[in-house]
DNA sequence: ATGGTCAACGTGCCGG
DNA sequence: CCGGCACGTTGACCAT
């Protein structure tokens, strides 16, 4: 899957990104074992493979050279990004021959798309979990708050209660709604009919 | 110093 | 079995 050229030596395992610990031992093949843009040069400076290939911007052209045997990161450039960005507005997932056209507009190589595309999917489901958390602490106050009302509600309604007359509500000509006096429970009143016990309120 | 961002990685899971 | 993906992690870089 990987070109060759990707499967640098493992000169470099555990030295700076990527310095991965495998839980187990299994690891797949053709997978580079550092960075595919970088490796360390005999005397562990940093250089990049895609340094004919990525253009740097403004702000990381000193990023190129740096002697203290700390690989740089790959900074992708403004350019680059935003057609990413824009590849991933249309869709964000892309099939193999959007992936090397992709690749080969940008200069970049085709596991860089893929990573680039993958980290773009988990940053747009971390902000939508972010919007849905907020949404469902919004609902949770509302309901919170519709529970204190109604609460108060009933409080008033016990008030009403405790007057010279039981409640008393007129559902329409031959029915009422009525509370018992004793264990408060909503009964619906039919003239000539059976009652219906609607809730219990203790 | 420290926390955030992001490219790149390893691992496990799933569908073909 | 293999490729693609989600997820969790690492480490360089950057802003504060």
């Amino acid at each position: 899957m990987e070109d060759a050229e990707e499967c640098i030596t493992g000169l470099c395992l555990g030295l700076g990104m990527g310095g991965y610990v495998p839980k187990k031992g299994k690891q797949k093949e053709n997978r580079p074992v550092v960075d595919l843009a970088f490796e360390l040069c005999p005397k562990g400076e940093a250089i990049n493979l895609n340094h004919d290939k990525v253009e740097s911007t403004d702000s990381d052209n000193s990023n190129n050279n740096n002697n203290n045997g700390c690989r740089k990161k790959l900074r992708l450039s403004k350019d680059q990004s935003s057609m990413l960005e824009n590849s991933f507005k249309l869709h964000s997932t892309l099939n193999p021959v959007q992936k090397q056209t992709l690749a080969d507009q940008l200069n970049l190589k085709t596991r860089q798309v893929e990573v680039w595309f993958q980290n773009r999917r988990a940053r747009t489901k971390l902000k939508q979990t972010e919007v849905d958390r907020e949404w469902l602490k919004k609902q949770c106050q509302n309901l919170s708050d519709e529970n204190k009302r109604l609460k108060k509600e009933l409080q008033e309604l016990r008030a009403l209660k405790v007057g010279p007359s039981p409640l008393c509500i007129q559902l329409s000509k031959t029915a009422t709604l009525t509370m018992c006096s004793s264990c408060e429970k909503l009964v619906k009143l039919n003239e000539g009919k059976n009652n219906i016990e609607l809730k219990g309120t203790n």
